[in-house]
DNA sequence: GCTGAGGCTGATAACGCTATCATGTTGCGT
DNA sequence: ACGCAACATGATAGCGTTATCAGCCTCAGC
């Protein structure tokens, strides 16, 4: 493993300058040098030291990924798409969880950096502010953008997402809908509740009282349902903002004893593996997960290839898929 | 963010030695020195260059990890796990994925290597020979071991689950028990399947026509589960060897109108998320999935601290997590 | 006043690679 | 025979650290 160029030179018999020439595909070098050094670097073992390599040609061809948790399926399907974007480019993903925590997230920012990675892609944390990722190499946001960052962000059109929910259940004679929203903080969330909002105002059902807020976890989605659910004056349905929400929502409803979609109509943003294995099967806004991770990689390659001009914003489609959950099937 | 030692110490009129050793903590420093090195460091916004720290100190305070696909639930706990315990050693994981692909997981390993990472945790792709991991830093494996691979290795007691499931079955009455089965080539399947195997033996109720083998993936598992399922002599249970299997099943099940516990009892491999939350939940075998990344991580950890010794096994407990799908309650 | 021990500093050598440059060495045309 | 290309090769200068070493200054001790 500590073969070096000189090693393999002194094998082969030439100079270290050589043996680098013929390694490294450059420069001249006799057919008979070039025999003996592929010989012995072969017989030996050479690795080239990526090491020593990006601190002359100072690029690593390594991309540093930043998400809340690779244990969330969200973020485990955009991880997947962003490396094999990355890797068939000869770039390896340096993975760093942040746990949805500014704090962890900047510490996170500092270990890739002072790796040298050659670009990065955050989903940014909830409260992360423009200082955490300013100067350092090219960076794409992902899922979320920060306020007043100015870099290219890939992520669905939220809005249109949950305005298109929202749409749908009104079509289905509910009149009072509910949402359980993730924090406001977390700009996804905040356009999220934004489209559920407006496309309420516009069929003047809006009722600020119907919106319960939760945090970034399971726990909080649940405990957040079960405030919205507990109360009387319970709404007919609920639109939830991401997989945590969704999924505290199916426990409060089933702890209420509330019947899917006869007590209680769901619909759920983003789709997971287990929606079509649950009885109903549930009706959700899908979001093209790991196209958002591929889209990401894609942009990264293309700043990280020199690409200049002012920094984009791509926003992929989201598509309601009806199923059971809302009441609108059998 | 190209700020160097050298600019540092210009900036505070010292020699580049004398900043490198107040920001380097050795050697001495007036107390002058120390607070205009300090002072300009912060100013620049000195971040050191870990590359070339790596190239000295001959450590890249970086780990490998390479699973099958990160999109799995099962890996991306495993993931997190590991990434816990090696985080707070100041570490950073550098992801790859093999696809449960010999030769992907080639390319993965030297790409890994020429990085220089200072360890590796790889879960072995099916098919996968010794001669892929020889020679390189120290390496655990995970959920699956090698045959003739001297390594650490972190699984869990597969044959014993495996067992437990059938015990389990046969206790309720059972005497036709299948199993859906992963690639034999893929150590902690082989073992799972030997663990029914010889449960079934001990009952007496051993019938190799009841055991069907898939791949790893959902397609494969349901592939396999339907060859199963749709004889006319199928199995009155079946026990799934892995969550791929698992999902295989359930769909195949489904489209055969197989009821769940009445037509076929079920006890799966892996605890999953959403296993609570279909109808009826499912009973499973749990595995303390965070746990072997944390432990692998540990058992890494100890080897980069020089640990020397022979090569150390170590398995961890399953769970047998009785809920609906076996027929055991109501 | 001279010596030696600290305290402090700059020069300098790695680490393993990329890439250029100067120095040869051929072979060909004239 | 001479010159000039094209081919080959070794020496060498970085990349940005870590870490050692020699040298200088200051001050206590005799």
């Amino acid at each position: 493993m500590a073969v070096t160029v000189r090693e393999v030179a002194r094998d082969a018999g030439v100079s270290q300058a050589t043996a680098a020439r013929v390694l490294g595909q450059y420069g001249y070098a006799s057919m008979d040098a070039r025999r003996r050094v592929r010989e012995s670097a072969a017989r030996l073992g050479y690795t080239p030291n990526g090491v020593a390599r990006a601190l002359v040609s100072r690029s690593t061809n390594t991309v540093g990924l930043v998400v809340g948790d690779i244990d969330n399926p969200f973020f485990a399907a955009v991880a997947r798409g962003l490396s094999d974007v990355l890797e068939t480019e000869g770039y390896t993903v340096l993975l760093a969880n942040a746990d949805e925590d500014p704090v962890r997230e900047r510490r996170a920012m500092h270990a890739l950096r002072s790796r040298r990675v050659d670009g990065l892609v955050v989903v940014p944390a909830p409260g992360a502010t423009v200082d955490a990722f300013r100067g350092g190499p090219p960076l794409v946001q992902l899922d979320r953008a920060v306020r007043g960052l100015d870099a290219d962000a890939v992520m669905v059109r939220n809005a249109a997402g949950a305005a298109a929910a929202v749409h749908h259940l009104v079509g289905l004679g509910h009149t009072r809908i509910g949402m359980v929203s993730d924090a406001p903080s977390i700009s996804s969330s905040a356009e999220r509740l934004d489209g559920y909002r407006r496309a309420l105002r516009e069929h003047g059902l809006f009722d600020e009282s119907l919106v319960s807020i939760g945090g970034s976890s399971q726990a909080e989605g649940h405990r957040a349902a079960l405030a919205l659910l507990g109360r009387r004056d319970r709404p007919s349905a609920i639109f939830t903002a991401n997989n945590f929400m969704t999924h505290g929502a199916l426990l409060a409803a089933r702890e209420l004893q509330l019947r899917i979609p006869a007590d209680l109509a769901l619909v759920g943003f983003d789709d997971l593996d287990w929606t079509t294995l649950i009885d109903p099967p549930l009706t959700v806004v899908s979001q093209p997960v790991a196209e958002l991770g591929r889209t990401a990689g894609e942009r990264l390659l293309a700043r990280l290839g020199g690409e200049g001009g002012p920094s984009r914003r791509i926003r992929l489609e989201t598509r309601l898929v009806v199923r059971g959950s809302c009441g609108a099937v059998a």
